[in-house]
DNA sequence: CTGTTAGCGCATTCAT
DNA sequence: ATGAATGCGCTAACAG
């Protein structure tokens, strides 16, 4: 029924062993046996047996790029890339050794997560990357470190992508974090340099390392700025801070709250670019005008955030390139940064959704 | 070294079948004797051989979807829609019968394509979900359809999701089309109707399905409204038509071409909702207003399309519905549709980009 | 309901 | 450089 290494073998007129060796093309095998060979799965069309193979050799060519949320650019944009840099070698169209990158979107479900882990780990995945920031649960951040700790045992590589090394990070290849905390603090100094005092933060989920690294930059910077440094002033913070998802309706809702709160606003950040957009549209929908009115900011600077009108002042964050490094540390093809951690610059860019604030 | 299905049946004192069994749960087992088999997994935190178990089923849990860009939302959205409803069922945290939805990305390669297509036939994947409009090369397709006969025919189940149906398409479980043509047709409709007649039409990638089926719409009704009905005005139609990527840029680009080759323009069309924003930035780049001077339009209903300034008029794609429906062909949990093709309606979304054409 | 027996298709020793 | 033999870990008949 179905074509076997030894139907080719048969009609290659050699053993299954040779067959077997010019297909993984790591033996010496004479030209002319290598080309009888190759004919032989052509004309019978014969395809590797994938769980055969990577029975016997106790290892498979699969790749898993897990992701938070997969309609979300952020992270298509970084799992693109790693399975680019993963999946990339342009295949023969035979049966070569390519590496089967997948992604599996966990929906930010810690569950699913550790689900999606078990599942690559059954299938003695080759290397395993995870992106975006981490839930910081602490019954999680264990399951977690345990689950990888099992998945390096068994010789699967771990890579991360824009999340901050585990606590006890031995088991992983690389940790790639981005500068949340440098870029929110960047930000914030921007803000406060156009005289804004008042700032509303819409941060994203609560326990989750990006949210609050970016919100501890926020909070630096107004200490800094001397904004939160007296007293009675931290409460007046945290009334100036409403978390919600990573989406624009929370981004809306929020800011209207803020404005609620706190009629005399001169700006407002949003956690990521598109809860940034939806405060746009609040603050329009308010009558007010940005940035006359209020100045909004984002971060990451998604492809979009140049569209909004006015173009959105945010943090830019090389998603594209750590995706790519990310995919070459799975593959082994890239040297691993010293002490296996390595920290992801993150760029202001400044743009028109931000300027002086208004007086009074 | 690796605990294996024999060492946790020592350890439960029953035959490996019974362990297997308790496992996969296609089989009656005693309460206790389950309980004692998972007691005993847990303990030796066993975790199945997928390589090996899919060896001896001949089948394995993997179900691939394959995208044409993972950084588009467009794909993103219907991709994580088939996930959840492949892979959602909540797992135990153990072994269970789970499968492993992965998604795949092409690039919108035709190489990769097929070659994503072998790996997952190499896998014996259970279902592969085909999403987005495909290549029109006919080499291209005759190779899509042999290798889509040989996955159907080693039991991979076939589903096409946002793609037509293939010309020989006994081989796919259900295809779900969308209405590109009626959705281009009553966008132009609407455009026509508000007094335009110079539309131009910045288009997607030549050779794409989508791209022409969304064409034909927009002829269509430019030939039932009497615009291009007239001779040499079809040579006028090609004027107005470009093409190019789903970007931004393109967009942006084409647009500024189009007013160079028409400044009489009132209205453009974009591809997509992305397109259709570059569009509206190079015509605001160019002095102009968005709807007085030139109506803005797009295709998808992307979630941003609404954050426009002014919002996007475009048409809107069911795409999470889509998605998830194509999931459960793909599990075998939903009946296909009559002759396994159903088309997916697209809807006409009104918004305040599109405005009366000026006159003069 | 449970145990026994036989492969699944391939990679890998060892020979030659 | 090639062939022969062995076993990877599991599922699926069959018995019982």
């Amino acid at each position: 029924m179905t074509v076997t290494l030894a139907d080719v073998a048969a009609r290659a007129r050699v053993s299954p062993a040779t067959v077997s060796r010019v297909l993984n093309g790591n033996y010496p095998v004479a030209a002319t046996t290598r080309e009888r060979v190759l004919r032989a799965v052509d004309e019978l069309d014969y395809v590797l047996n994938g769980p055969a193979s990577s029975l016997a050799a106790a290892t498979s060519d699969l790749v898993g790029i897990l992701v938070n949320d997969i309609a979300d650019p952020f992270f298509g944009i970084m799992a693109g890339a790693a399975q680019t840099e993963i999946g990339g070698q342009e295949g023969t169209g035979r049966a070569g050794g390519e590496k089967l990158a997948v992604v599996c979107n966990t929906g930010g479900s810690p569950e699913r997560e550790l689900t999606y882990l078990t599942l690559l780990q059954r299938q003695r995945a080759a290397a395993v990357v995870l992106t975006g920031g981490a839930l910081e649960d602490p019954d999680h951040i264990a399951a977690m470190a345990s689950k990888l700790a099992k998945l390096a045992d068994a010789g699967t590589r771990v890579v991360l992508c824009g999340r901050p090394p585990l606590p006890d990070g031995e088991a992983i290849v690389a940790a790639l974090a981005f500068d949340n905390r440098g870029g929110g603090r960047r930000l914030t100094e921007h803000l406060l340099a156009l005289g804004h005092r008042k700032i509303g933060y819409v941060a994203g989920p609560a326990e989750r390392t990006t949210t609050r690294h970016r919100l501890e930059g926020h909070r630096e910077a107004l200490g800094a700025g001397g904004v939160s440094g007296a007293a009675g002033e931290a409460a007046d913070q945290e009334l100036l801070t409403v978390h919600g998802p990573y989406t624009r309706r929370s981004g809306y809702e929020a800011t209207l709250e803020l404005l609620r709160r706190a009629p005399d606003l001169t700006a407002v950040i949003g956690a990521n670019d598109t809860v940034a957009l939806g405060a746009c549209a609040a603050i329009r929908d308010q009558g007010l005008r940005i940035p006359q009115d209020i100045s909004v900011a984002g971060f990451d600077d998604l492809p979009f955030s140049v569209d909004a009108m006015p173009a959105l002042t945010t943090v830019r964050l090389p998603l594209y390139e750590a995706g790519a490094r990310a995919g070459r540390l799975a593959m082994g093809t890239e040297a691993p940064p010293p002490g296996g951690i390595a920290t992801i610059g993150a760029e202001l860019m400044v743009r028109g959704s931000t300027g002086v604030a208004r007086v009074g």
